[in-house]
DNA sequence: TTCCGCTGTGAGAGCGCTCTCTGAACCCTC
DNA sequence: GAGGGTTCAGAGAGCGCTCTCACAGCGGAA
């Protein structure tokens, strides 16, 4: 399909990769038999030390393309006592695996760590999995998403002073590299567009108030309308499930409202056909706002303008943190905030 | 080997704050002293050997668990060639990992590998990190999913003795393993349901019809509707996107049909805004049938009646066979084909 | 010259595990 | 009681790599 793709193989395809599953794979010991020198050298050319004459240095390069030498982690491991892995710690399998937001932070991680030769694994939050993992170094170090508050993962790991790194702000605070979006700042976004937009009986229908991005969202939300001299708007706590949406838009079709504030698109996917049974037209007669730029939101009848995390940008972000934490576990905890953008489409 | 170097190991932590990452594990070695046997024994009872004796293994046993023991995996890969992860090497990062048919193979697959302590590493469909990471012995084989006619990948592979399944029938027929749903009964199932709801003037909006399962949906669709005696439905050809969707719908509005089969979802969320945009009442006037039951389906408007691939099962089946293969690479290559269902919602 | 310091190389000791091979202990049969 | 077979534990040799340490070689200062 992707021409780029085909053409890196062309000239890069290796001669047969079948000599070396087949046969048994080269050795150091071998590439320094034929460059003439000790297998010392050649680890130091293979990892790239200084201190090594230059020619010498390309006789040992080219044994090593003419051998087709590739060291094995393995033995590398051991020594090193590194994996080259780090892990995403899925809370459960039955639902972010599904979710489009899941997908993004892959496609962020991936072109972060694959040029340092990281792998990344996939694994569930079965906590006793996790942490053997990571005490047989089969993973440096983890990211860990959507945990939720009565998690104890996170905090053991960082006691056992183990890389972790959260996609979110921690529900209690503690000593832990985070990188989230600024939560307030996104809803004060979507506030924004619904006042300015000519919107005056506002309402939101907001994630569960125990966790941070919920309490954050709304508070962002309140601060705007107040800030804009607004009468309070109607507030009903929603779960960030589509049910949640639906059910949390039956208080408010009678509200003559004419904007909505919906803390995530997947609960306003739930929002919307009860709004629209209920006689509003979206977004004629109320507007909408979202939360997450998630597939949803385009899917959706009228497709939702939404409050876009960069997530891409921050799964990179927490691939890198996370690496760094690996190469020096003495450098102080360090959390990143990114802004978030709005996406306009024609909810409102 | 040498007292001094255990006894390191148990003495106080060396100068400087160190964290328990550092703290050297407990080795084989230390498990062997405890329980007062050889390294080889402690081997055995971790690895399940049958010939130690009973109280001996209890011994070792008691010794594994005050200790904390767990194998180091880098030292046993060393000696057992085997990495103990596979792969799941994504096309490309664009796409796929977006489509909620990526998390359903995520969740149909940890649950067979993680019972056996095997990994599962997320790459992507970059020839050389694939087979790099083969190489390098860090995966004992992959599971390909999504892979295009022009990739040289599998029959690469395949050629290399290389442990491989694919998610999907081989574009050309080749000797390798792969599980698929059965396509041709999925379309008939959902030709059937149109029929059998009164529809007589029908029409399919294709997949792209150089693959394997864009051919067979048709074929399906068009043996049913013959079985059937309908006169020829009408057929257009889509790409598997929204967009091409929606393009195709547009050839169809005119055309005075009652049902419509649309061979995947993403397609059939692309086509019935146009259809209703033409005055087609959805199932009203029009019945549409769509495939995959991706969340688009249940994300529409209406929500769609669709066939449903087991992917779950599917990918739980890739992993059994993927791991069968590692362990036995001679066994003949087998493929296994599921069954669909139809899901009836409120599309037709 | 002698000594020092510096650069760059090789030798060798492991990393923690598996697995073969040896041999002790025991049981059976004749 | 001897011979043979069987069972089961231990010794030891690696797996392929990294990394420390010793040291050769060399230029320059004393």
């Amino acid at each position: 399909m992707t021409p780029l793709v085909r053409s890196r193989l062309g000239g890069a395809a290796p001669p047969g990769i079948k000599a070396d599953v087949d046969r048994r794979p080269v050795t150091l010991e071998e590439v320094a038999r034929i460059a003439g020198v000790s297998r010392a050298t050649v680890s130091r050319v293979v990892n790239g030390v200084a201190t090594v004459d230059r020619e010498l240095r390309q006789v040992v390069e080219k044994a090593i393309s003419t051998t087709g030498y590739t060291p094995n982690r393995a033995a590398r491991s051991l020594v090193t006592r590194r994996a080259g892995a780090i892990g995403l710690v899925l809370p459960d399998e039955g639902r972010t695996v599904h979710d489009p937001y899941f997908g993004r932070v892959v496609s962020g991680v991936l072109p972060v760590i694959r040029p340092l030769g990281v792998q990344l694994v996939l694994t569930t939050g079965d906590h006793r999995e996790v942490v053997d993992d990571i005490r047989q170094h089969r993973l440096d170090g983890v990211i860990l998403i959507h945990t939720h508050a009565t998690d104890p993962l996170p905090r053991q790991l960082i006691e056992a002073n183990l890389p972790v790194v959260l996609a979110a702000r921690p529900v209690r605070p503690m000593s832990i590299t985070y990188v989230d979006v600024d939560q307030a700042a996104g809803a004060a976004l979507a506030a924004d567009h619904l006042i300015s937009s000519g919107c005056r009986r506002l309402a939101t229908i907001t994630g569960p108030l125990e966790t941070p991005a919920g309490q954050d969202r709304l508070r962002g939300f309140l601060d705007t309308t107040t800030r804009h001299g607004l009468p309070e708007p109607l507030v009903v706590e929603g779960d960030f499930s589509r049910e949640g949406g639906a059910e949390a838009a039956r208080h408010l079709t009678d509200a003559g409202l004419d904007g909505l504030f919906v803390a995530s698109d997947l609960m306003a996917t739930g929002a919307l056909p009860i709004l629209r049974n209920a006689g509003l037209r979206v977004p004629e007669d109320l507007k909408v706002v979202g939360f997450d730029d998630s597939s949803p939101a385009v899917e959706c009848d009228p497709p939702l303008t939404t409050v876009r995390q960069p997530v891409e940008d921050m799964a990179a972000e927490m691939a890198r943190l996370l690496v760094d934490r690996v190469d020096r576990p003495d450098r102080p905890v360090s959390s990143v905030v990114f802004a978030p953008t709005l996406v306009l489409r024609e909810s409102a």
